[in-house]
DNA sequence: ATAATATCAGTAGTATAGTACGGAGTCAAG
DNA sequence: CTTGACTCCGTACTATACTACTGATATTAT
């Protein structure tokens, strides 16, 4: 089994040392086994869950977030109603993420068709027509 | 056209006011109208930015980001060519991101499936296995 | 062997994105 | 025509997620 001290493994993933001690103190990383010298020693299954907390971050979720995600595994009978539950539930608000990124896909692949050859003006912002106004449901009256 | 004060539209959209008035002041909505009285006045435009900021930043993007989606309009000729490669750019973020949403909600959906009727026992966290490490490179020897 | 580099723990400081507060002016309902 | 809700501005405070610094060990390269 490979292992990795801790500068190896920041560097792998791209974070720096002092992330790591910080994801050790808020739990969303274990806390590694330690050489004699007290050094921490980390295996592949760190390396992968800190590449997920990594991308996960920059898809917009936060570290509670993801380590309600990193914790989502059946552990018992008795708690898989709630993991089912709990992974539903974060299942639909990804299936909403995807959509709306998608709308902002498709605003952008026009724009940028638009500009191949043609110098048509758009006044104004195109992108402000993407978002579907269910997703975030406005409160009085529709006017939008 | 309508028209609201800013305590409707905070409300409307559900942000609060003091949000609006630090958007205002880091310049990622306009600075709106008076009245006689030195309120604000907002408009349907004014809605849908605010609509949109607040759906992409639950999306992942940083308020710097959205500044800039949001400036992604044909202004002129002599932009063009920097509006599409900027729009390329965020174009390809985009699909990544979808592409690792995708990802997590394939895992989500088969946790769900798992735990319908069996009572299946994941002694590891299943969702590590999904981001796809292209997207990240890692440095150094590609042990995983 | 010794100098450069890495790690240790703890604490303090930073960037981003708000959120709260205070005192004054404005508006609208009874 | 007042009283309660809303808005004004400026400033200060907060939460999240790091990032830097210190002084002491530990490891590694020459």
């Amino acid at each position: 089994m490979e292992h990795y001290k801790v500068g190896d493994i920041a560097e792998k993933v791209g974070v720096n040392v002092e992330t790591l001690r910080y994801y050790e103190k808020i739990k969303i990383m274990p806390k590694p086994k330690r050489m004699e010298s007290r050094y921490r020693i980390y295996d592949e299954l760190d390396l992968k869950r800190l590449l997920f907390i990594k991308r996960a971050k920059e898809l917009g979720f936060t570290l509670k977030e993801i380590k309600e995600l990193l914790n989502l595994k059946i552990e018992s009978t008795a708690t898989c109603g709630d993991v089912k539950h709990l992974a539903e539930h974060k299942l639909t608000d990804i299936e909403e993420r995807i959509k709306d990124l998608k709308s902002i896909k498709n605003v952008l692949v026009k724009l940028v068709n638009q500009c191949v050859c043609e110098e048509l003006s758009t006044d104004e912002c195109p992108i402000l027509e993407v978002i579907d106004p269910k997703t975030i449901s406005l409160k009085g009256g529709d006017t939008i």
